[in-house]
DNA sequence: GCCAACGTTGGC
DNA sequence: GCCAACGTTGGC
């Protein structure tokens, strides 16, 4: 069982969409290093939702429920989509603010590399997020 | 809205 | 194959 976090802007694609799909196909990355994390995603992995550029904050819990295939919103090129299926909100959305004031948190890739938007996370790193959101699973 | 960080492109 | 110029992402 590996542990990831994705990103995405609330105002194109939230954790509440999620919600109301029920299902998503997780599309649109162009960047190699999200393809490839992305790519090493496996059924039943644990997926952190954060909202970028409004909101800063991790808010819910998802679930890959489909391995890697064909990305059919390309139009050129080798990418790939994962599906996702909501698993819940967490009780208390983390911040991007309290991770960094976080010293166990200093080295994730939401801190380390601010452009990556589909990253691991260590078990570790995971259990305490979902510490600081007062949500167990 | 600005700008730092990073990726991509293209001239040489 | 290097590197400058440019584009994009995303925090501030």
């Amino acid at each position: 069982m590996n542990y990831w976090l994705v990103k995405s802007e609330p105002y194109e694609y939230g954790y509440h969409d999620l919600e109301e799909e029920g299902r998503t196909m997780w599309d649109g990355i162009r960047n190699y290093a999200a393809r490839k994390h992305l790519r090493g995603m496996k059924v039943d992995d644990l997926v952190l939702f954060y909202h970028s550029r409004k909101g800063l904050e991790i808010v819910g819990i998802c679930k890959v429920v489909k391995e890697f295939y064909p990305d059919p919103t390309a139009e050129k090129g080798d990418w790939s989509v994962v599906d996702v299926v909501p698993v819940k909100r967490l009780t208390k959305p983390v911040t991007l603010q309290e991770i960094k004031a976080t010293p166990e948190l200093q080295e994730i890739p939401l801190v380390r590399i601010s452009r990556l938007s589909v990253m691991p996370i260590e078990e570790s790193a995971f259990l305490r997020i979902l510490e600081m959101g007062e949500t167990s699973l």
